[in-house]
DNA sequence: AGTACAAGTTGTACTATACAACTTGAATCC
DNA sequence: GGATTCAAGTTGTATAGTACAACTTGTACT
């Protein structure tokens, strides 16, 4: 395989999983989206934040995350707490429910992918992990996947 | 890197991509979402398939299949012939503009990966290009992506 | 002929998304 | 210190992609 067999390969590939992906993660955890689950995710490394700072580091608008953070808080699995110093400002917060419900499907999200990696030697698995790494971290300005 | 932490990294790496890839793909070629490229290029490749044929193979219910095909119709990119053998059957076939927007963007796309992949050793691309493709074969009969 | 199945279409509904207009609060600038 | 400008969020509106269910039409099998 040479070198422009493999970029078209790794394109098509990578189309394919784009286009399955959002339905697929839909279908096996229908209580998280993965854009819910993403917030979440965020809101937990964080230990909170706005939803400005979700709509940038996402590239998403404010309008989307708006929404998202109103379902989110309708079904229990976060809190908006009005900053003091600046009233415009709500910190968004993981609540006990929110935490629960993202460990549970970061398990199971786990489980899913340790199965379809299980005969994976360790060498393969490693380069995988870091080629991934190195795709994603390419031109983070202008992110123009697939 | 042991193996769990590989696997880790290989599921949050796919989780960004997926979130990133349809929007992005949406941005840089508003004239054919990821969908409809992707149909196209089945027609493409098959020379001519039926609607149903398209369903099963990217797991699509018919409905959507059925509406994607009659947008693309009314965009003139591909036509239908009744089956001579089977009344029912459509059977889909690109058009010459078809064809050509799909030529087009086909060369954006990879002018694009090729960009972006510009700088790797050819060894790595063809690793991550075998990668990607054992990693999507994966239990067809249930996708369950990201 | 009659029943069962297959291909497609259409009605309806939902999710994710964007853009534009708006509200409210903070900060800056004469 | 009031007027202007900017930032955070919300809401209205629109679009794409998707699914499911009900339906139509055509084929096949008994």
């Amino acid at each position: 395989m040479n070198a422009a067999e493999a970029v078209e390969t790794i394109q098509r590939e990578m189309t394919i999983f784009a286009r399955r992906a959002r339905a697929s993660a839909g279908r096996m955890h229908p209580e998280l989206s993965l854009v819910s689950y993403t917030l979440l995710g965020h809101l937990e490394e964080r230990g909170g934040c706005r939803a400005t700072d979700l709509a940038a580091h996402y590239a998403l608008d404010k309008s989307t995350v708006s929404r998202q953070v109103a379902a989110l808080e309708r079904a229990g699995l976060i809190e908006r707490r009005v900053d003091a110093e600046d009233h415009r400002v709500q910190v968004l917060h993981l609540t006990e429910a929110g935490r629960r419900i993202l460990a549970q499907v970061t398990e199971s999200r786990r489980a899913a992918f340790q199965a379809r990696l299980a005969d994976w030697p360790e060498q393969d698995l490693a380069r995988f992990a870091d080629y991934l790494v190195r795709y994603n971290a390419w031109a983070p300005q202008e992110p123009d996947d697939a």
